[in-house]
Order: C-alpha cells, then structure tokens, then sequence
DNA sequence: ATTTGTTCCGTTAACGTTAACGGTAATAAA
DNA sequence: TTTATTACCGTTAACGTTAACGGAACAAAT
C-alpha cells in the first residue's frame, strides 16, 4: 500500500509507468487471458512496487456483485447472539462472503436506518434478528421479494424465510421439568410479549401447567418491559426484589433466558434462600457461562452455532435462486432440557 | 425499494421519468440550492414512488470520502473485546462513521487478509488489536501514515498511536493483593509471552514478589500455549488440573484474565479446594460475569468501554489531521483492583 | 436600453475499473 | 503465396453519481 498525497495509485498509473493501456493491467491483476506472460509479470512487479491496492467501490459498481450481506441484532454482545453470529460467521466464509453487522439496540429507528444504509451498499441479502412490535420495515423487501432470512423469531403473517427454535417445546419442557420436581407456584419471568420467542415459550409453560392440572394464574408471569439491552440481568434481580417485597410466594421460576437467570439466582442467594431446595430456577439459550455460575443453571439449551449457520444457507439459496419463488422456507430448531444443579 | 429485475432504480431512471437530466435530481436528492421548490419536490416523490435508493458505490467512488473505519479483533463475542468495541462504536455513531468489523481468531493470516480487504474497501483508518507475533502486516500501512491505532497492546520499537491499559500497575496490585492477604505460593497463569499485555503483568507479578522479598520462580509462571479463542475457560481449568497432577503448592493464583479465572475456579471447586480459604484467585479484565460466579472474582478492572471509546477519538484525529504528523500519541489507562470473594 | 445579477437547469467530464470489440503482427494451414 | 488462426494489446464505453461550467430566461438596477 502506498500513496501519494493520501491517494491511492490506479491502475492507470500503473499503465503509464508500464508503457501499456490499463485494460491490460487489469488483466494482469486480474490473471486473465489476452495477455503474455511476460507482460503480465512486469506489469505486476510494477503493481507491487508502487504498492497497488485496487479500489473495491470502482470493482463493485462495474460488476455489480458485491458478495456481502448484512446482518441486523439487536446487540452481538449478548452470548446468545455472538454464539448464533459465529454460526453466520463460519457459513459466510465458506462461501467467501463479507458481512456488515449492525446493532440495533431493539431501537426501531436504528433498524429502518440500518437497512437503508445495507441497501445503499447494495448486500445481496439481509439477515434480521426482529425485535420490535413493527415490522413495517421489512415489509417492502418481502414484497418486492429481496434476499431476506428471519432469524429466531416467527412471523406468522408473512410468506418469508425464517429459522427459529421450537419455543413451546422449550417452556413446555422448563415448565414440566419445575412441576415434576415438585415445585407447586412456578413463576415465569419473560420479557415483551409480542414476539414469538416470549409467546412460545408461554404457551409451552401454559401446556406444561394444563398437563399437570395446575391453574393459570396471570399474576404468576412476570413481565420485564423494554428490557435496555445489557441489562437482562439486571432485570431477573429487581423482578424478584418486587416479588419478595410483593410477599409473593413461589418455589420454581422459569426464565426467559440465562441471563435473567442470573439476575433471579442472584437476589434469591442474596435473600437467603436456597437453590434448588427453597427455589427452582430453570434459564433459555444455554449460554456458556451457565455452566460456570453457582449453582449451574438448568436451562433449555438453544442451537445457536447452526441457527446462524442455516440462516446463511438458508439466503444464500435465496440469493443463487434463479427466479424469485413465492413460497418460502421455515425451519424450526429442537432444543433440549439441560438439567444442571438449579 | 424496488428493483426492475433485480437491478435497482437509478437516478437516470428517476430524470427520464421526470422530463429533467440527471443532474437535477441529483440536486434534489441531495437537497443542494440551484434547484427550483417545485421541481424539487417533483422529482423527490417520483423517486419515492420508484423506490429509489443510492448507491453507495457509486457516491463513494466520485467523492473518495467512505466515512469507514476498520476494526480487527481477535474475537469479538469474547466479553472484553465486546465491551471495548461498544465504546468504539458509540464514538464511531457520534461522528457518523461507519465500521467494519472483522474477527481474526488470533490467526495472522486472517489479519493480513483482513488489512487487505479494508484497504479496498478504502477505509479512513484502522483499529487493530494485535495479536500475533509479528506486526509485518502492518509496518508498511505505519510507515506510509496511514491512520491505524493499536488497541490493548503496547509496541515499544514502533511511532504508532497506541492505547492501552497500565499492565505492570495491574499484574503488580493482583500479585500484592494476593501476598497481603498472606499467600505464600502465588501462581500465575497467563497465555503467550511475546505481548505488552502478557509481559506487563508478568513484570508487575515480579515486582510485586520483589517488594515483599518472595523469590520469583520460573515455574510458577504457567503459559498456555495458544489457546484457541472462546477456550480460555477450558485452558485455566486444564492448568489447574496439570498442577494438580504434579501436586505442585500453591494458596493463590493470578490469571490472566478472569475467564481463565472461572476455569481456575472450576477446577479447584471440582477437587474440593474453598476459595479463598485454601486458595485465592485474582482474574483480570472485569467482565461483567464476573460478579455473577461464586464465589464473585476479584479482578484488576480494565477501562475497557473507554479504551474503545478513546480508540476511536485517536484514530479520527489522525484522520481528520492536516498533514501527517511524525510523532505518535500513547495512551495509558488506569487500572483497578476489585476486591471480591475469590 | 443596456448592464448586472439571479434563478434554474442542462452538458460534459470524471471517479477507477473492466467487458466488448477491434486491430496488428506473427504463426500455422491451405 | 495466400488464407486462416492465434496471441497479444489498445480503444471505447459503461457502471451510477456528482462537480464544474455554461447558458437561457427573467428581474432589477443603471
């Protein structure tokens, strides 16, 4: 790389110190026939030296083929997230994609306005993690049938591809594990209950208690609201504060995810309680370090890694798709109980 | 958005449509004066109507101006370079700037590939978190002033602006936290020896000994050996075992950072060591799991979102300087002991 | 009436790269 | 010798956008 007052050198410099058109530097650099092998070698240790480096926006605009898409959560700090992005990461590379990943922090805003800023740079395709009450955003690129994968929720109205986990196995599953333990008031915290992950997972804890003769009761499902990103655990531990004050009594809590786990595990050994003996507490997702806290979470183990891998085989096939098929694609992950000391 | 078999609309599409040159609505879309009200806001609902959206690349290749930065990191859902990159990108956001994030596993090859990339993608500047070895990759990127900020790590031989933490501060307040406390036999474990992150803290781990006149033992400095990203739980708890093993003695141990600390943690835990009565851990970092392990680790807190944030404020004002300056910026950031449980 | 200025729009060229086409010289085939 | 073939390279135009320039039309000032 070098340059000269900050600009970088073109090929067309490179053909004047050559003595030869661009056109044949390009096919130099680009190995392509038409030109001798001779040429070609001095023409590139003239790119070499005057340390060439080629100009991917003037690349892209001719050929039109960018090899990028883009990818939209919420907040790839989140273990659960980062572990679903490798999955993408690792399928985008063996197909020699490059990704732009944006947070959006659950904001609508920055959603709508990342899109727009994907489509200007013209990714072939978008993978979204949704997170709002609206899918306003969206709508149009389905329509208009562009490249697009739903990742980890379910929309039920909409002909669009999407991957997500078996949600009401998971509650169900959680829920059952806490009743057949003994567990006789079973709490369940969750967060905004207008995505299919929280809904699921609801309806999987309604079943399980349906199962087992136990009535519903509103009251026993906690809603943590607009939970700030980053904050999860946070959220688990003042849901609980607001229980004990509350002097609501429980001894099972099913969890929408394991980092609320660690919040409510938290505030109860904070409180005195113990764990599993006074309360049950069962996580989501299965991240890494639940093995690793005291006690260890039992928790609803989520495929993380091939959620993000199939995602991408799921819009490359969209991507490469000759003609733009109506019908679309929806593949539902299993997940699995993993009982540990909670 | 909408596309004519698959090819978006352009701004010739919009002027044919509009009776007006290309030109004009360009001075529409990008509200510049030499252009009548009417006319204006003619063009600007017919291009809403055909779902125009610009092309980036093409914007880009005539302005030369992509507002981009590349950031390379080993791996960014491990939770310390996570939180760092958040400072990034909320400084980055600020200054409207664009990044590209790449994860290079700690393997040289990628970053070399990596550096290439961003160089045709025409990023204004990079920010690197070295990893490896060596740094050939980018003394030519250093030598021609191209805007780079090495982040986390201090590399002496070189004028490259550089921010990092005071390791010899952090290695040395563990080590004498650890000796206070009346440990005799402190360990420390910590991962490849040819960076400032490793050697600082090593040093402040001898100079510590010195001050309370404990020999330094060669063999008590534990390396693992390239431990592959996303393993260093798996790594402490191994060492600890291999300790074990060799029925080596020791009341306290030093990590490297605290998520080879949980592993540590683990492995004592496991053979029925208490913590801190028999041993002592200090870890290194302050990710935000660490207050959730039992017991909750003591650490050096690292100023990581601020590192990040600081990064991005260097690089942009190597970016937006006059000419290129020949003297370097080194940041030093401040670190703490955390005294927990461990 | 002439000059000056302003408003608004079109024309042209350029950013860096590459595909399509054409042309020249050398070589092989007739 | 003539023709066809091949190897190699240059010219031109285009991708989508925008800056620079120019010009027409009209109003205001002299």
């Amino acid at each position: 790389m070098k340059r000269i007052q900050s600009k970088f050198v073109t090929i067309k410099d490179i053909a004047e110190k050559a003595g030869v058109s661009p056109n044949t530097v390009s096919r130099a650099l680009n190995s392509r026939p038409d030109i001798s092998q001779s040429t070609k070698s001095r023409i590139l240790k003239i790119a070499q030296e005057m340390g060439y480096v080629r100009n991917a926006y003037a690349t892209i605009l001719k050929s039109n083929v960018t090899n990028t898409i883009g990818v939209i959560m919420s907040d790839s700090s989140n273990p659960f997230f980062s572990e679903v992005f490798k999955g993408i990461d690792k399928a985008a590379q063996e197909k020699d994609y490059q990704i732009i990943i944006m947070n959006s922090e659950g904001v609508y805003e920055n959603e709508e306005r990342f899109i727009k800023t994907l489509l200007e740079r013209r990714v072939d395709g978008i993978l979204l993690f949704p997170m709002q009450e609206s899918y306003e955003d969206i709508r149009e690129l389905v329509k208009e049938h562009f490249p697009i994968v739903l990742v980890g929720r379910e929309i039920d109205e909409w002909n669009v591809d999407e991957i997500f986990s078996d949600e009401v196995k998971g509650g169900y599953m959680a829920t059952k594990y806490l009743l057949e333990k003994g567990c006789k008031k079973v709490k369940m915290i969750t967060d905004q209950l207008y995505n299919s992950a929280s809904l699921g997972r609801l309806e999987g804890y309604r079943k399980a208690l349906q199962e087992k003769g136990v009535p519903f009761c509103e009251e026993n499902v906690k809603l943590c609201h607009h939970i700030h990103e980053g904050y999860h655990v946070q959220a688990g531990y003042d849901k609980v504060i607001e229980m004990l004050q509350g002097k609501e009594e429980f001894d099972g809590i099913f969890c929408y995810n394991d980092l609320i786990a660690y919040g409510v595990i938290k505030a109860l050994k904070e409180n005195g309680f113990r764990i599993p003996e006074d309360v049950s507490v069962v996580g989501y997702d299965d991240i890494t370090f639940s093995r690793l806290i005291e006690p260890q979470l039992t928790t609803i183990k989520v495929k993380k890694f091939e959620m993000g891998y199939e995602a991408f085989q799921m819009l490359y096939k969209r991507i490469t798709a000759k003609k733009s098929s109506n019908s679309s694609t929806r593949k539902v992950l299993d997940v699995e109980l993993i009982v540990r000391n909670s």
